[in-house]
DNA sequence: TGTAATGTCTATACCAAGTATAGGGTCAAC
DNA sequence: GTTGACCCTATACTTGGTATAGACATTACA
């Protein structure tokens, strides 16, 4: 299978492939002797691995990080929890971040009524002001 | 004021104030004799302005529409009020993205007791068989 | 007055996770 | 034999900064 099945198979571009390549998540396949990449199908298990991984927005560190320990069978098996809840902390925060940021943009613009001038700009002036007295 | 006294009063990187200057979100002070920049209250005002919208996470291009905005006291506001809502609406959707990534990790998460084998491991079973079956 | 320690300057490279392009080689069909 | 589709490498670009290097300027202190 040549890298455009390859891209079709994943729904992958073509450079994401090539990307993941150069950054070690998928080891270097063979070439035709015109140098194109030959790649079997556990190069497209371990591409969808790396997707599904990627779309629950884990690194490319952390999926790395996977990839060496799923390649020992017999290990222990919790540094994968370890990564994994350490992603869902991540996550977490994140959620409550943005969520407190929902709250001070739905306060700021709650500030202006429609179709002002902007000098009289509600909104312009809660970030004037907030900015001038915080931290 | 020089660009170091702007620093501390903002709290922000005397690079970040020179980043934000060659975005064009801050106008190019005067200089010294000896090239230094020097700034004036209305910079620090300005920056602080920038300060609070990034930390609203505004992106740069919505900072300059807003600051061209605000430099046209008589026009009307309702572009400010556009930029906010969309802002808004970015944040949200961030927001229920990350919710149902939450909810996948957990459910993965769940599939695996501490202390198995690799091989054996319910997360990377998960995660190999999940990308299988979707999309 | 000399010198050492800061402060500032520009230019450049780096981060994540790709995407886009230039400029070239390869392969199959017609 | 040439057109079109595919592949190759190398490089630049994105965002919002951060981190150098190497060169001047200013300030503090002896």
């Amino acid at each position: 299978m040549k890298i455009g099945a390859l891209a079709q198979k994943t729904g992958l571009s073509i450079q994401t492939i090539r990307f993941y390549e150069r950054r070690g998540l998928l080891p270097r396949p063979e070439r035709t002797q015109s140098n194109y990449r030959i790649y079997c199908a556990s190069a497209l298990k371990q591409l969808l691995f790396i997707k599904q991984c990627r779309s629950l927005d884990m690194s490319i560190a952390e999926i790395d990080q996977l990839l060496v320990t799923k390649a020992k069978p017999e290990n222990s098996c919790s540094s994968v929890n370890e990564t994994i809840e350490r992603h869902i902390e991540d996550v977490n925060n994140r959620i409550d971040e943005l969520t407190a940021l929902q709250h001070s943009l739905l306060s700021i613009k709650s500030a202006c009524a429609d179709n002002v001038k902007v000098k009289d700009c509600g909104v312009l002036n809660e970030l004037e002001n907030v900015a001038n007295s915080e931290d």
